[in-house]
RNA sequence: GGGCGGUUAGCUCAGUUGGCAGAGCAUCGGCAUCACAAGCCGGGGGUCACAGGUUCAAGUCCUGUACCGCCCA
């Protein structure tokens, strides 16, 4: 037990306990009889830094992870990064560059070691942050996707899928990043709507004046046009279908080919055939056999294929085509036109479909076991809607480019041979060409894409191939937490990986969390400036407000609009816990140690009632997270702790403690400890550093919050001992069971709140200031009357009362403000200060309010329908609530006929 | 073109099996009351996008429309 300091202060602490944790082991799984819970990181890049995405995924990691570690399950949260081959590459090559040295003079080796000391040097910023954020990682199991054992994975991989036949050489039109200098796979590209032209080119048929006007977006690929397309039976077309064509500008002689891909009210209906560069250009030109033209070199200029137009750029060569064309009167029209142009995800420059030779997977056969994975329920995703996504792309699946034109990443590993071009896996080229004899081989100079290491890191990271005890223990994993955008990427192509070499699931649920936007809602990017670093937030606000505001701001499965201000929520609410931490530390420090709580029969309403209440709560709060309902925990107990905890149980408590017995004060401090220290828990797997400190500072610590206890619902009733007493109920027997006990505790705190708030409401609208204490009347029935003495000290405190008279008969008094609470009536007396025209005003509200609802009411009554067809007990209530609201009319006009007087 | 999501207070969002529309922020009024002004007490603010339908009863279920957003082709 030690002293808590006055102001919250995060930064005084949070640091603190992280390296306490982490140096104990606390991350560590422990062995536990009740079952593993595993979680592996979506490994964020080696090159990155944290952004407010991140701090939403891994603080719902951490949540879950926290959560099952105070239950005393065997708990592992297995951390790392990916080597991000495109993103690394480029910042060394930058940093190269910024010194004057260019990569490509290095050569491979010299620059992969720059790589890897800037990974040394760099590379573990993320990782350091997760910590600040308060991540439960056990950062002793950390990997990374070139790390020696994962490298072996992704060769075994290669391996084995290629002895498969599922992985395979080709030529094929790919996407070509100009910027990276790769390639890229279907999944890299995005594509963004923009204002483009429709250039109308006439191709004149050889031999004729006459011509076909093609539309096309990209007038410079006509260089590489190799046909004409027409739909089949196309009318406009049919005279000319059979001639030649001549390709304006080239002079190339090319046919006219149809075909049902070609839509006829699409344009002019006459579509130009790119094979080189153009997917379904080079789709059909396969069907046809057509020749494949490259006009556009790697480096985004047209080559010598492009006859005068080589050496220029792509976008110049455009203007410079349209230009000659318009020369030659072949251009026939412009208009504006809006369509979905591809670019690369990494570095946003325009993506090139180009010829040429790469590593493919074949997808199908992997996705047969993964599509059934979701269908079965093996494999379940929250929310359930994104199976529908991930469905689509599996059954709809391509196969994918998984070579990469880049020096860091793993190398693939064949070999070819000098002589003949043999391939042979690594470890083949120690022995002669089984081909032509030759003992000369060289590596494939090309480098595996960073998912490719990525869609093994459930099992990988456990130590496969080889047969580890982690392997054994860990997988499959339970969880994987991430957003939509990479359901492809890395979900879809993970449950492959999974079920191909592990034969099993890699992990049982997929909850998909939101996108974190600006308060505008746009995506957050460094261009636009709008992402706050997360590391000044938490320098700001503390990583507990900031984890705490994510969650409660995140809507379940949607996109959360994000603003410095609004962590303010998690930052006041921290401060509310803090003090009501303080104020119950405060108030133990006089007496002993309060241990458990009080005998059941000595309880006080409040008393059960809060129990009742912290029982529910921690019933709804595993519910919620075991349905990954985090802001729905985030605003329970946000609720639970501000609303009734301390704004109601605090409050009367410390009447108690200030005005009651010694024995009834030492009751409330024994009541309010252990609800606390409950609170405590449930909030811990939230915000995991204030409330190891305050618990910390409490009495009764007997481990570190971290390994719990976690609270159990059923608790109280044990630790209370003996049958609670018979409360002064408002109504009803008075049974034994706790459930009764708790209920009518229930019932009669409403109708106390209801009394309090009441005089209140009659205070402020009268303008009593707050330090007034006023006389106060209320007539109410025998039961009521018990339950308002038990709670006599509480009400009087609450509600500021100095005289207070409870009976049956009670009368309105001369100048007093009457108001209603539950069936009561409650006269505040307001000698001399009275203000009639303000009173009456009140009065007249509030009259056709009751009114309005009283007509709602009767309606429903005296529909046969309603009274005939309506749910058993629907009808009585609304009787019940006829005959309230009549008994309120009544009283206010009452009221109204008083202030006459 | 196909799929998915959203539309509830000025803003951001809750709203369980249909049964009296809620919270936070903002706003208005009051308050140094000894845990907390990062606070306390009270108030105002809504045709639940629109149009139909089912039902005694619809923010909630069904059909359609509009607008916004995302993904895929």
């Amino acid at each position: 037990m030690r002293e808590m300091p006055k102001a919250y202060d995060p930064s005084s602490f949070e640091k603190r306990w992280y390296e306490g944790w982490e140096a104990a082991g606390r991350f560590r799984p422990r062995p536990s009889e009740k079952g593993g819970y595993v979680i592996v990181i979506p490994p964020p890049n080696v090159t990155g830094a944290l952004t407010i995405g991140h701090v939403l995924n891994n603080t719902i990691q951490d949540v879950l992870i926290r959560w099952q570690r105070m239950q005393g399950l065997r708990t592992l949260w297995l951390p790392g990064t990916d080597h991000a081959g495109i993103a690394t590459q480029n910042v060394v090559k930058k940093d190269l560059s910024a010194r004057g040295v260019d990569y490509r003079s290095l050569g491979r080796e010299a620059f992969v070691a720059e790589v890897w000391k800037w990974k040394e040097a760099f590379g573990g910023k993320i990782t350091k942050q997760l910590r600040l954020l308060g991540c439960s990682c056990d950062w002793e199991r950390e990997r990374f996707t070139l790390d020696p054992g994962l490298s072996g994975a992704v060769e075994e991989v290669f391996r084995r899928l290629y002895a498969k036949g599922l992985i395979y050489r080709g030529e094929y039109l790919i996407h070509w990043c100009v910027g990276c200098q790769t390639a890229v796979s279907d999944e890299e590209v995005e594509h963004q709507e923009m204002d483009a032209r429709f250039w109308h080119i006439k191709y004149p048929v050889k031999g004729s004046e006459q011509g076909i006007v093609v539309a096309t977006t990209r007038p410079e690929t006509m260089l590489g046009d190799t046909a004409v397309a027409i739909h089949p039976g196309d009318e406009r077309y049919r005279a000319i279908k059979d001639r030649t064509l001549i390709l304006p500008l080239v002079g190339r002689e090319i046919p006219i080919i149809e075909d049902a891909y070609v839509d006829p009210a699409f344009g002019t209906g006459a579509l130009k055939i790119t094979p080189g560069h153009d997917p379904n250009d080079f789709e059909i030109g396969r069907r046809y056999g057509l020749e494949v033209v490259s006009v556009i070199g790697a480096d985004g200029r047209m080559n010598e294929r492009a006859g005068r137009f080589a050496g220029m750029d792509r976008f110049e060569a455009r203007k410079a085509v349209v230009e000659e064309l318009k020369r030659e009167g072949l251009l026939v029209k412009v208009e504006p036109f809006r369509h979905a142009v591809g670019h690369c995800y990494r570095c946003r420059t325009m993506i090139e479909p180009m010829v040429s030779h790469q590593w493919f997977v074949r997808m199908q056969p992997l996705a047969e076991r993964a599509v059934a994975a979701a269908r079965s329920g093996e494999v379940r995703f929250v929310p359930a809607r994104w199976e529908k996504t991930y469905l689509h792309w599996l059954e709809n699946v391509r196969d994918w480019c998984i070579s990469r034109q880049l020096w860091w990443g793993h190398r693939i590993p064949v070999w070819y041979c000098r002589g003949c071009g043999q391939a042979v896996l690594s470890g083949g080229e120690t022995e002669p060409c089984a081909g032509c004899g030759g003992r000369e081989w060289r590596q494939d100079e090309d480098v595996l894409d960073t998912w490719f290491s990525s869609w093994l890191w459930p099992f990988s990271t456990l130590g496969w191939p080889e047969e580890t005890e982690d392997l054994r223990a860990f997988y499959p994993t339970q969880a994987l937490v991430t957003a939509p955008d990479i359901i492809f990427f890395w979900v879809a192509r993970m449950v492959m990986a999974g079920y191909e070499f592990m034969g099993e699931k890699p992990f049982g649920e997929v909850y998909l969390h939101g996108v974190v936007r600006d308060e505008q809602g746009r995506k957050m990017s460094k261009s636009l400036g709008n992402s706050p670093d997360p590391i000044d937030l938490i320098a700001e606000f503390g990583a507990d407000a900031l984890r705490f505001t994510m969650l409660m701001l995140t809507p379940t499965g949607n996109d959360v609009l994000f603003g410095k201000k609004k962590i303010e929520v998690g930052r006041d609410f921290a401060n509310k816990l803090w003090n009501a931490g303080r104020f119950i530390l405060f108030n133990l420090r006089d007496g002993e140690p309060p241990a458990g709580l009080p005998p059941a029969a000595s309880l006080a309403p409040e008393d059960l009632w809060i129990l009742g209440r912290l029982e529910g709560v921690i019933a709804e709060t595993d519910r919620m997270l075991a349905a990954y309902d985090f802001t729905g925990v985030a605003h329970l107990l946000y609720d639970f702790t501000w609303k009734e905890f301390c704004a109601w149980y605090l409050e009367i408590a410390k009447v108690r403690i200030q005005r009651g017995s010694a024995a009834e004060g030492e009751r409330a401090r024994r009541v309010l400890l252990w609800v606390y220290r409950r609170v405590l828990a449930l909030l811990h797997p939230l915000m995991p550093f204030i409330t190891e400190e305050i618990w910390d500072c409490l009495p009764g610590k007997e481990q570190e919050l971290i390994l719990g206890p976690w609270p159990a619902a059923g608790e109280w009733r044990g630790a209370a001992g003996g049958e609670p007493p018979a409360a002064a109920a408002t109504g009803g027997s008075a049974g034994g069971a706790p459930d009764a006990a708790a209920q009518r505790a229930a019932g009669d705190m409403a109708f106390f709140q209801e009394v309090v708030v009441t005089v209140r409401n009659l205070r402020s609208e009268m303008n009593v200031q707050p330090a007034q204490f006023v006389a106060v009347g209320i007539r109410a029935t025998e039961a009521q009357a018990r339950v308002l003495a038990s709670l006599d000290e509480p009400l009087r405190g609450l509600a500021r009362i100095e005289q207070l008279t409870i009976s049956p008969e009670y009368r309105k008094p001369a100048h007093a403000v009457s108001g209603v609470a539950g069936a009561a009536e409650v006269f505040v007396l307001l000698e001399g200060v009275l203000d009639l025209d303000a009173e009456r005003g009140r009065l007249m509200k509030e009259l056709r309010r009751v009114e309005g609802l009283l007509e709602g009411s009767r309606k429903r009554l005296v529909n046969e329908d309603f009274l005939q067809r309506a749910r058993p007990g629907v009808v009585e209530q609304e009787r019940g609530k006829l005959e309230q609201l009549e008994a309120a009319r009544a009283r206010i006009e009452r009221a109204l006929q008083a202030l006459e007087e």
